[in-house]
DNA sequence: GTCTATATATCGATAGAC
DNA sequence: GTCTATCGATATATAGAC
């Protein structure tokens, strides 16, 4: 079996069985309270796709289960979103802002820049595996960033505790501080890839090593960058 | 319109239209030369799956159209593969490969270590970038390693150039060696990262620009792991 | 053995009724 | 805003022609 399984129905559901004879449609004694929906569908859409994409993947995700699950049919979301990718997109941006908020929690105030952005990196690693739905609907959906501005700011809350972090490691020189920014994120961004590859292994540890490595290699860079740590002030 | 597009027809063909009285079945005045194929199926369908993926992308890769480009129908791939995600993994193993291939011609034989192993992280990012088709099938497809045991060598001949490299230029501190490869790996997968995603730009300089970032990277992780070059032999 | 023909089930998306 | 109904495309499986 393929793991992109459009074929599945584990829970064994009937899958809209006799959809015929329910001419009055509301109030007919199924789960619900009797009204057409639940009050907010549009946010209750982008929860449920999280914890959809959390159990098949962002591959196996799709619309028609996720409704089912709501209890709507397959053509009440289109209210709400365009198509498919519109969703994606609104539960990336809520991605973004829990990975924000992941980092920043992650970057103690009080210590030096090179431990704050070893922290972030190590916290960069560490979300990517634990809310890996979140990662996965930003990195690896293939969502067209171009269609989807309303992504952008979001993109630069995640960046922005690094670019000010380096900006204060080194004040002095701009394109020294871009080009380390750089590779800060795609260091965070490559040990999260292999992890989530599984290079890492499958052993509960993994994440801890690959945070551990990412955190070590982002010292490295700074130090390598040339980059010394300056009286403050 | 969502970019996963399966209702999508570019070409207006009828997508199989009047299927029926073809009776004969073959040597019926169609393009091919009245075999029922055209020799080798399998390979053509490797081949036609790189192109199809590279117009495309991972995502909007079918079988359904692979099958119609090479005039048979769509059960006819299901002889040589179990299902799509099984064509696909043969498709990476001839991508890593050809990964291989670029990263060891990349390593000039006569530099040190230092300088092959910035050269190959340039050649990483070069290939993502300039074979997006063949590193999206590798790494973007979502296929589950475990499931094809296959890909295992040839994710190491891809391995191999950088921790041969880093063998070379630590020989007494094997632990560091492997902190230092997968850190060496991660930076280059993560500037193929960002440079797909369109973070430095679309401009057609970014490539060059990331790898050189890359690259430049890549030494600062050398000299900030502590890492000496000592004299050879 | 290889491909055709055909069938089932699901998906994304749209039009129109309530 | 939601449902009903439907369309076209897709993945996958099977029976049978050659």
């Amino acid at each position: 079996m393929p793991s992109s399984d459009y074929g599945r129905n584990p829970n064994g559901s009937p899958v809209s069985a006799t959809p015929s004879k329910r001419s009055g449609s509301k109030r007919s004694g199924d789960g619900r309270d009797g009204r057409y929906h639940h009050g907010d569908l549009k946010a209750a859409l982008v929860d449920g796709a999280i914890e959809l994409i959390a159990e098949r993947g962002v591959r196996g995700f799709s619309l028609a289960e996720l409704s089912r699950r709501l209890g709507v049919t397959v053509a009440a979301p289109y209210r709400h979103f365009a198509d498919r990718d519109e969703l994606l997109a609104a539960v990336a941006v809520r991605a973004l802002h829990a990975f924000a908020d992941a980092l920043a929690a992650e970057s103690g105030d009080g210590d030096p820049p090179e431990q704050r952005l070893a922290a972030m990196t190590r916290g960069y690693v560490r979300f990517a595996a634990e809310q890996r739905a979140l990662f996965d609907v930003v990195y690896a959906a293939g969502l067209d960033k171009s269609r989807y501005p309303e992504l952008e700011p979001a993109y630069q809350r995640v960046e922005e505790p690094f670019s000010s972090c380096v900006a204060r490691l080194c004040p002095d020189d701009p394109e020294a501080a871009t080009a380390l920014e750089d590779a800060l994120e795609a260091n965070a961004r490559g040990h999260a890839a292999l992890l989530l590859d599984g290079s890492y292994g499958e052993e509960p540890d993994a994440i801890d090593r690959a945070a551990a490595q990412a955190a070590r290699a982002a010292l490295a860079l700074i130090q390598g960058f040339g980059i010394r740590s300056h009286p403050a002030g």
